[in-house]
DNA sequence: TCTTTTGGTATCGATTCGAAACATAATTAA
DNA sequence: TTAATTATGTTTCGAATCGATACCAAAAGA
């Protein structure tokens, strides 16, 4: 049962990020759920950064999340703007701090050291079979999908990395493309 | 930053894996830490089956843990047993209910699909990388090393898989020697 | 206009988790 | 032997997650 080893592997890697993290978050009065917040805070676009569009990255119901941002609010990772047009929708803004806190606990302490011995050609292709398994599984799943912009069926190329979005008629710079899409198709 | 994104990926497998293992666990009024409990107790050796070797493996503290195991016997998956010469000892055992548990839910629905491409040469390869991620993380961390038991310094083999703990003395069967053990050095 | 849908919040109960205190048994030192 | 220390496990406390449900307000549709 090759399958079920490499399942167990990832699953145990999986686990010791979040232990890691656990206990790196204590020091900041944190829990864990708000550092996946954050870091998905930091991939998405401007279109997912919002309470629902945690909730459904983060598969948890909308009440809880809106309890988990409550906290950041206060302790000053998360700021909140209110939309524009749609005046039910709150935009959720990383602060500094909690910049910071991604760039020092993204990776977790000593997972780049374990990467030392790894060529190129190693991990290229190891990056390769993650993104697969990770891509079929999503299929088989056939849960809302998240994806990167520029990969979505509603971006229209601009050149030079720009774009626009078909379902909102936007402007996407090169930044925004590379971001995480709630609206991905 | 190849690493960072091999990271990434890891990760968010590790996520859908809890996520998957969540929503299944409902249904049996299990959280997710009971499930961690219970794959520990399937694959440690009898050394390593008390609540501090659960604690211990999976780094949380013991009074924790006891919360817990309480859980886990009410509602049948575990039984405890006393054990023979440490009056202070207890040993945790799997219930026929448990393991039903842990065949269903171990690889989650879903994920051998998306392993259906690979080769078995694409295999062997992911997972000894995954091998070596884990176990260079590992001595990074220099924590409590759990380990299987027939490559513990302490095992002296007897052929035929069986074996001697060089620690306790006791013999070791084909199978105590593929399982867990918190002494491992 | 009326109804439905969507985004967000608030409350409840069961549970996790860290921390600390505690009880008991085993081990070690004096 | 006796006393101090260490190890295993339980209990209790407070803060937080999480699912479920109800609720409010704004937007979208009929």
């Amino acid at each position: 049962m090759p399958d079920n080893l490499i399942f167990e592997f990832i699953e145990r890697i999986g686990y010791v990020i979040r232990t890691e993290w656990r206990k790196a978050l204590l020091e900041y009065d944190l829990q864990p759920v708000h550092l996946d917040v954050l870091r998905y805070l930091a991939a998405c676009n401007r279109y997912s950064d919002t309470p629902q569009g945690v909730a459904e990255y983060l598969e948890i119901t909308k009440g809880t999340i809106s309890q988990s941002i409550k906290q950041l609010e206060t302790k000053g990772f998360v700021e909140k703007q209110a939309d524009a047009s749609d005046r039910r929708m709150v935009h959720l803004h990383l602060t500094e701090k909690a910049q910071a806190l991604l760039d020092k606990l993204t990776p977790p302490p000593g997972f780049d050291d374990a990467m030392r011995n790894f060529s190129g050609q190693e991990e290229a292709a190891l990056l390769g079979n993650l993104r697969d398994i990770l891509a079929q599984w999503q299929i088989a799943r056939k849960r809302q999908r998240f994806g990167v912009c520029h990969t979505c069926r509603h971006y229209q190329s601009g050149g030079a990395g720009t774009g626009q979005c078909g379902l909102t008629g936007e402007g996407l710079s090169a930044e925004d493309s590379q971001k995480i899409c709630r609206e991905f198709t």
